[in-house]
DNA sequence: TAACGGTATGTAATAATATAACGTTTTAGA
DNA sequence: TCTAAAACGTTATATTATTACATACCGTTA
């Protein structure tokens, strides 16, 4: 195998997925991942999924769980993805992500009476978008 | 096949699987549910997802989108879920689900400046409960 | 009561999503 | 330069979900 080098902290793998999701106008799923990659010599699922466990993990993306589909991070400085907001149209699967300091903060301070302390959350709004409307 | 009838509005297989997940402490996994209804007469995954749908649809149980299971709707008054939260605990995998009606009366005003208007939200959060803490 | 349409069912096959397991290579740092 | 952690490559398999098609049930209403 010939010589790697890390590119902003992202391996040789991680970087050649981010930057397929970067670059894409809406969410992507594992496996259309994997077939967009294959020329760069990503053969198989698990290459797939452990980079983008780590972009994950790293906040570099996020996963859309109802959609099992990735999207790159919007906010420029998103070192972990502890507040997660989405934006979904059920007619055109058009996906944003909701940067809302007040709704993030509101929700950072959310304790759960039951004696939960939270560390993360995920939000996702679904509706129709603009265009749709 | 044998004559059926409709119980609280509820198919014969709509309410094998709601009372089997009802009853459960735990949220189910649709083939941890078609194993524990297979003597029941319900053999195959379509009849399991069909009647998810179906009671996820109506309100009677919600889908936990990050770990693929179904709780059902602990709201008495529960009949079509617009508003859904969630706290999961990262450790030992218990799910409760939260009833706050200042939170869901937040989110349900909340309207992304994107213009895009919002019908339905699900919101999990994520991180140790008291055992576990 | 017969016929129609919508809903639900049963079944086989397969698609789509994700992980286990194992050995090797690369990388970063002591 | 040695080492441990991270990343990689590969095969196989597990898990989650849907397609497709034929049949049965149920409420309505002609």
């Amino acid at each position: 195998m010939t010589r790697m080098h890390k590119v902003n902290n992202l391996s040789k793998n991680q970087k050649i997925i981010f930057d397929l999701i970067n670059k894409s106008p809406e969410p992507l799923k594992a496996y259309t991942i994997l077939f967009n990659v294959q020329k760069k010599g990503i053969n198989a699922p698990p290459q797939v999924y452990r980079a983008l466990d780590k972009l994950v993990e790293i906040g570099k993306i996020h996963k859309i769980e109802s959609k099992n589909a990735f999207v790159a991070c919007k906010s420029s400085d998103c070192e972990i993805s502890k507040a997660t907001a989405f934006s979904i149209c059920e007619s055109c699967e058009m996906i944003d992500e909701i940067s809302d300091s007040k709704l993030s903060k509101y929700l950072s301070n959310f304790n759960h009476k039951k004696g939960m302390k939270f560390k993360r959350f995920n939000l996702e709004f679904f509706g129709l978008c603009k265009k749709c409307k």
